[in-house]
DNA sequence: CTTATGCTGTTGTCCGGACAACGGTAGGCG
DNA sequence: CGCCTACCGTTGTCCGGACAACAGCATAAG
């Protein structure tokens, strides 16, 4: 006899678990309402208080409930919100080159942020800066993107390091200020490239270019550093991410199979 | 005395983790060495059981390590791994549109998957498929994309259904088969548009597009949907994404405060 | 030599209990 | 009436123990 879902087996915190959701899902606590005690859910279920929390332990990780120290236990949602995850572990893996690069730059300037700029980046009007303008490549050395990188002038020392090229400038700043990235905004696009760009890329001017804008936060919404990138149109370049559902998911989804 | 990190204090399995996680970035266990055993840690470090349980369950949560069950406890990584999550709380999210859009389907018809369409798609050489083609409006009725989408035969029922172009179709196929997606799978390239779907968008032929491709799968990845969706140049459209730092990241940088 | 069997060590599950830390409330005090 | 304090219920932490489930290995059987 096989069981998959712990419906009417299994550890008995995934069955107690998947009982408790059902009810919320049902609605019995209600949104905003609180569970029974552990002590209560214990008893009337036949468990140990150690097994309860278990099962909570499963609903918190499905964002269904919110225990608060010596209050109680409130439902905040009454159905699981599906959370998926970049596969990539790091930004800069997200970054999506497949294999090492280099980034050479090839100017520095200070520059004030204008008003078309301010479009561009979402941010930042009339902000003095620090623009790094490059190219970055494979490792065979050809092009894969014309790269600019804007920091605002606080933390322009973080662009005087050596590693600038190998090391992301978030990291620089983050290493320098102790200042982490919280949140970071990319947007995609496609246009026709600017002659420079597209000599650069070695292909013809106003042929079809991805440019990715991206932005990286701290926190309160503090502008640590944005880039613009513009790379050439498929085959030749192709930005890939990939979504993945938590490894949690498997754990609530199915038990662990026995039998 | 305000103690914040669980430095010398805070809970057993707090400092206890933090300890482990100091040893595992010095290198001792290295990478895929495995932790002494839970009893033995016990044992070392003077606490119960749970109370390693509880410490392995913070590593665990920061990647560091991961339990085998009947083998022990692997490290994975050296330092913990700074993840981000989609900040959408769901696929359809993901889409990116920030408005309401509807799909008119234009056409269906049924497919064998040719090398040139596998090679696009990245799978499903061969195949026998039902491809809807379409295109995506937003409230004003204006072209946002001109789609195809892509179902394997096996599930090609779920694009009878009345919904389609208002419900994705890997909802329809969680629905009726209850195989919920696991992994997605997101290409993005610049091209210049075909003459067809320049005509749709209203731009002139080969003017630079967006072309985002999607793939779905399910457990064993198993292809459950593809999406090829075709977009104009900026700033008629950009597609834009945003990654956040989990909330966890505060939970273990950071003990329970007190005092 | 290959296959089946049992043993051993490890993590997974579960129990019952105890005290600490905390939020909220009722009562006492000014 | 307003403020402070003691109390109570609840979750957080921690203990010690027990058995089940599982992977890997050594041994025995074919």
């Amino acid at each position: 006899m096989t069981r998959q879902a712990p419906a009417g087996g299994g550890p008995r915190y995934a069955v107690l678990a998947e009982t408790l959701a059902a009810a919320i899902a049902a609605g019995v606590p209600g949104l905003g309402e609180r569970l029974p005690t552990e002590a209560q859910l214990a008893a009337t279920h036949g468990v140990s208080r150690a097994t309860v929390r278990e099962a909570l332990r499963r609903l918190r990780a499905q964002g269904l409930v919110e225990p608060v120290h010596g209050v109680g236990t409130r439902v905040i949602a009454e159905r699981p919100r599906p959370t998926y995850e970049m596969a990539v572990r790091s930004l800069a893996d997200l970054m999506g080159y497949g294999g090492p690069t280099r980034l050479d730059i090839a100017r520095r300037d200070r520059i004030v942020v204008d008003p078309a700029l301010a479009a561009l980046l979402g941010d930042g009007g009339g902000q003095a800066m620090l623009r790094l303008s490059g190219v970055r490549c494979d490792a065979t050395a050809s092009p894969l993107a014309v790269v600019e990188m804007f920091v605002p002038a606080a933390f322009a020392a973080a662009a005087e390091a050596a590693e600038v090229g190998r090391t992301p400038i978030y990291r620089l700043i983050e290493r320098q200020w102790h200042i982490p990235v919280v949140d970071m905004r990319q947007e995609i696009a496609a246009l026709s490239l600017p002659l420079a760009a597209a000599q650069a890329l070695g292909v013809r001017a106003g042929a079809p270019g991805l440019r990715i804008v991206r932005r990286f936060y701290g926190k309160r919404a503090l502008l640590l550093e944005a880039t613009v990138n513009l790379h050439a149109a498929a085959p030749r370049f192709a930005y890939a991410i990939r979504l993945a559902a938590p490894d949690e998911r498997q754990a609530w989804t199915s038990g662990p199979r026995s039998g």
